[in-house]
DNA sequence: AAATATACTTAACAGTGTTAAGTTTTGTGT
DNA sequence: ACACAAAACTTAACACTGTTAAGTATATTT
């Protein structure tokens, strides 16, 4: 069974590769440059070799967002030490927004782009776990707020999507280019942290 | 000088004519079967005939964005028969979440594909004219609000760009497909309105 | 009628994802 | 050590994509 043991680690060290290369790319390159080709080039390997570990580009991709979503969670790890729940609510938005500008292109893969999703509509457990995560975490910190009155009390579903509708929304505009455009460049992360900082104000009510 | 008005009024004539037949397939099949050579194919011309036309695709998806600014504008003409600002706002969210639901294919290619702003910028004035009388639309009202008191005094840049976001926030992610992963499909639409309604309440200084 | 400008097409280049079929390498059992 | 089988990888091709240079009709002007 060392054999065997072997072997799988062996296509799981070329499945790393893969996806080392692709990151790369996309990282440096943008996703527009990432195809199977140039992945392969890199690695040295044939084109169709990456097909024997990945079922198409989309799951590729979608792999890809697994990664981006460990990321993101560990750059959430400095949470756990605010204790008071509408500042971890402030501070989780302030990562994100971190998040966003640092790896811009994880963040369109991970939220933006379709064939991620295509992939997922693909499988048989077609659930969205790691959004699903993300979002729970989020609602629990929003429960905590309300349970502790500094959100007015409402349906966590309806205040964790428009809480996180906010963050996102800001985060996408710019990702996608369309934020430089309308705000100018020098103030563009600036203002997205003071529109995250105006929201948790307005939701806040414990003062005023 | 008639020969040549007749002559321009052909050209813009095919234009026209390329444009519609792009919007036919990307609005019908999907942005992603949107090709030079399908829409050559509808309107009996040959692929390269389009080229006379657009400099290039990212060209011609620039102009459909203009075109699905003038359908969002249109619907909201419904806006100044309203008094109340902050209920002018609300219904201005509303519109948003309307037009992103009716056309998701507009609302990927304004907000979210990269196409149409490498297209702006390679324009001598790259200013996002769509956008930016967008944005202005939206900070008129802000400031009534704020004029009125039923908005805590703040920079209008700030306020706007957290009031587009959340409510563009919500609408890719229903746009990108994620929406339906994290909320159940049957309650996705209500969930944008409750979202944006809890935004305009939270935000509401007059009451409470 | 000849010259010119306009409108459009053909053929090709350099890419893309993907697949069927073939080859080489590796591991296993005797 | 050798034969067999399974795993790993490659070659060649298909059907697409955007885009361009060069060529051909058609219409307009002189």
């Amino acid at each position: 069974m060392v054999t065997k043991t072997r072997k799988t680690n062996r296509k799981e060290e070329l499945r790393d590769l893969i996806l080392d290369a692709a990151l790369k790319v996309f990282v440096e390159e943008g996703l527009e440059h990432l195809s199977i080709r140039r992945i392969a080039e890199i690695i040295g390997y044939s084109p169709t070799t990456i097909y024997l570990y990945f079922n198409d580009k989309n799951h590729l991709l979608f792999e890809l967002c697994e990664l981006g979503f460990l990321r993101m969670a560990e750059i959430n790890n400095n949470l756990s030490a605010i204790q008071n729940p509408l500042k971890r609510l402030h501070r989780m938005g302030e990562n994100y927004i971190k998040f966003g500008m640092e790896h811009p292109a994880y963040y369109d893969l991970m939220f933006n782009q379709a064939g991620p999703m295509e992939r997922l509509a693909t499988m048989d457990n077609s659930e969205w776990d790691s959004g699903d995560k993300a979002l729970a975490q989020l609602k629990e910190i929003i429960v905590e707020c309300i349970e502790q009155g500094m959100i007015r009390k409402g349906d966590i579903d309806v205040i964790a999507m428009a809480v996180w509708g906010t963050v996102h929304g800001l985060i996408s505009l710019r990702v996608c280019k369309r934020f430089d455009k309308l705000v100018d460049a020098s103030e563009v992360v600036q203002t997205m942290h003071r529109s995250l900082e105006w929201l948790i104000q307005s939701v806040n009510i414990t003062e005023k």
